[in-house]
DNA sequence: ATCGTGCGTGTAATCGTTTCCAACGGTGCG
DNA sequence: CGCACCGTTGGAAACGATTACACGCACGAT
C-alpha cells in the first residue's frame, strides 16, 4: 500500500509539503498542490490512520460500551450514537457487554489500548475498577442511559418517574391494585430507579408495593420469565406485570402464555422501553418509550464537548407513555394509540 | 500515559528488553523479567496498541459491515462474529450500512484507512467499487448472508432452499393457491435467490409466480407495508404474503391490520428470518430460521484462515421452516411448535 | 544596493513499538 | 590456549505520518 513517501516521489515533492496539502494547510503554491493531488490520485493513495493517531494522539474514535446488543433499545441508541459521532468526523466502536461486567471489562480495556478519544457507557455493574480507572485516569468520558452514583461524569438519560407516574395512574383507573414489577439488577441505576418510581407512584394513589411484588430480573428475556412464574405461584398473584425493560417483558409474555392466561383479561403487562414489535404483540403492549435518538445524539454532544476541553453538560431527557392495550381497554384509550 | 521507556527506566532495563518480556520472547533472564513485570505492575503500564499496529503492520482488528443494525437478524450475527473474533484474540469493528450503499463504502473506506486485518462483508448492493478494488487490492474479506456474484471471495452463507421448499409445501397443504412474495432489492443476492427459490418451489405444485404477486421491498418495514397494500388492493389478492426478512414482514403486518383483515383466517403471513419476537406476534409467525450462530463462527473461522494464509473455506449451512400459526393451523403442528 | 518580510519548501525529530544486529561474559571442546 | 557457541542484553533502525525550524527566494521599503 502506496505510503505518503511513494505521493511525495510521484509529485516531486517532499513528504512534508504532501502532508500540508493532506491536511490543507495554507501555506503551499498550487502548483505543488495540485501535483500532490494528482499523485495520490494516482496512487490511489490513503494516508495510515494508524501512522497518524500516533504521531498526533488522536484517533478520531469513540468507544460505545453497551448492555447488550440483541436489545433493541441499544441498538437504537447505538445507532443514533454513531450518526451524530459521524457528522462530527469521529467513527465509533461498539463493546457489546452482555450484561456481564468482566466482558465490559474487557471492552474497556481494549479500548482504551486503542486509544480512543472518548468512551460513551451504559455501565452493567455499579462500578467495576476498570471504570473508575478510567474516569480518574482522564479518559474523556459520559454516562448514557445508566450511570453510577459519586464519579464526577456527565450524564446523558431519560427520566421515567413522570411517565411511570402515567403509567400507574392508567392501571390505577382501570381498577388494578395489586401491581408487580421485575426490576433490573440492583447495581445498575435503572435497574433500581424504575422500582423506586413505581414505588413512589403507587404510594400517591395509597399502594404499597410488597416484597413478593418485586421480582429479581436482570434485563434478560430469561430473568422476565422466570420472576412471572414466581409471580403466578404466589397465594395473590398480582394483576399487573411491569417489566423494567423489553426483554424481560417478552419473558413474562412466554410465562403468562405458558400458564394459559390472556393478557390484559387475567393480568395486565406493561414495560419499560418501547420497540416496533410491541405493536404487533398479542395484545400490543403498553410501554414507556424513551426518545433514543435525542439521547444519543446528547450523548455524543456531551463526550465531544469534554474531548475537546469545552464545558460538559448532563442531559436529561423525559420518556413518555404509549398506552396500547395489555393492560385493559378504556373506551377513551380505544381508537387513539394503536 | 505510561509509555515503554518509563517501564524501561523503572526497571533498569532497556526498551528492547521490556518489550520482549511482554511478547513472552524466550531469550530473557527470569530477573531481568521479574523486574520488568514489577514495573508494568507499578506504573500501570498498558502497551499502546496504535504503536504496535504501526510497528507490525496488524492491528488485530476484524471489520463488519452489515446492512442494518436494527434488523435482529443481523445483530445475532454480529453478536456471534464478535464472540468469535474475541475466542481468537481479535476485536471487531462493526460499520452499519442502514442498506444504503454510500454508507457501506464510508465504512469500508474508514476500516481500510484503519489498516484492520480483515474484513466480513454483506453487501448492500451489487458491488460498489469500493469493495471490488478492496477485494482486488488484497484485503483479507469474506462475504456473509450476502455475497456479490463473479469477486473471488469466499462465502459463508445459509441455503434457504430447502427451507423455502418446505414452507410452500406447507402452505399447500393448507390449502393456499395464491402465494406473494415481498422480495429484497434485486441487487441483493438474498434479494433475488428468496424469488427464485421461492418461485421453484411453486413450480413443484404446478403454481406459478405472477408479476403483481412479487412485491419490490428494500428489507425495511415500510417498504414491506407499502408492497402488502399494493397485494391488497388487486382484484385478486393473495392469500398468502411471504415476507423475504423480518422487517418487511413487521411492515405487511402493520398494512394487514390497517386493513381490518386476520391472520390467518383472511390471508397468511411467513417471513424469512425468524426472531424471538415471532412468537408472541398476533399471531405467532411461520418463519424460517438461519444458524446465525454457527454463521458468525464460520465467517470469522473463514476469515482468519485468509488472514493467516491458509486456504480459505465457503460454507453453506442449512436454514429451517419454523411452522407458528401465521398460516393457519393443521392439527398435526398444533401443538408442537409455538 | 540593502534590509526585512513573508511565502513556499525541505530536513529532521518525534510519536511508541518491534526486531535485527552486535556485543558481552561464560562455557565446553578440540 | 583458542575458538565457537550460547543465553542475555542493549543500541538503533524501522513503521508512516505531523510539524518545528531553517532556508532560499522574490518583493517592497528605505
Amino acid at each position: 500500500m502506496a505510503s505518503i513517501k511513494d505521493v511525495a516521489a510521484e509529485a516531486g515533492v517532499s513528504v512534508a509539503t504532501v502532508s500540508r496539502v493532506l491536511n490543507s494547510h495554507p501555506s503551499v503554491s498550487p502548483d505543488a498542490r495540485a501535483r500532490v493531488l494528482a499523485a495520490v490520485e494516482a496512487l490511489g493513495y490513503r494516508p495510515n490512520a494508524v501512522a497518524r493517531s500516533l504521531r498526533t494522539d488522536q484517533t478520531r474514535t469513540l468507544g460505545l460500551i453497551i448492555s447488550d446488543v440483541l436489545n433493541p433499545y441499544f441498538t437504537a441508541l447505538a445507532r443514533s450514537v454513531e450518526e451524530a459521532a459521524r457528522a462530527l468526523g469521529y467513527s465509533v466502536i461498539i463493546g457489546n457487554a452482555d450484561e456481564r461486567p468482566e466482558l465490559q471489562d474487557h471492552h474497556i480495556r481494549t479500548l482504551l489500548d486503542r486509544r480512543i478519544d472518548g468512551l460513551l457507557v451504559s455501565p452493567t455493574d455499579g462500578g467495576s475498577p476498570q471504570i473508575l480507572d478510567a474516569a480518574r485516569g482522564g479518559t474523556p468520558m459520559v454516562f448514557v442511559d445508566r450511570w453510577i452514583p459519586g464519579v464526577d461524569v456527565p450524564v446523558v438519560r431519560a427520566d421515567g418517574c413522570p411517565a411511570v407516574r402515567d403509567l400507574v395512574a392508567h392501571l390505577y383507573r382501570l381498577g388494578h391494585r395489586r401491581l408487580a414489577i421485575i426490576a433490573g439488577p440492583a447495581a445498575t441505576t435503572t435497574g433500581s430507579e424504575r422500582v423506586e418510581a413505581f414505588r413512589d407512584a403507587l404510594g400517591e394513589h395509597g399502594l404499597t408495593l410488597p416484597d413478593a411484588y418485586i421480582g429479581q430480573g436482570d434485563f434478560q428475556a430469561d430473568s422476565g420469565r422466570r420472576a412471572t412464574e414466581r409471580f403466578l405461584a404466589l397465594p395473590e398473584p398480582p394483576d399487573v406485570v411491569f417489566a423494567a425493560d423489553n426483554l424481560m417483558a417478552l419473558g413474562a409474555l412466554d410465562a403468562i402464555r405458558a400458564h394459559g392466561l390472556r393478557v390484559p383479561q387475567d393480568i395486565a403487562l406493561a414495560a419499560f422501553d418501547d420497540i416496533p414489535w410491541f405493536v404487533h404483540t398479542d395484545p400490543p403492549i403498553t410501554a414507556i418509550a424513551q426518545p433514543t435518538g435525542d439521547l444519543g445524539r446528547a450523548a455524543v454532544r456531551a463526550l465531544v464537548d469534554v474531548i475537546e476541553g469545552r464545558p460538559p453538560q448532563s442531559v436529561t431527557l423525559p420518556a413518555r407513555l404509549v398506552v396500547r392495550r395489555s393492560c385493559g381497554e378504556p373506551a377513551s384509550y380505544r381508537r387513539s394509540n394503536l
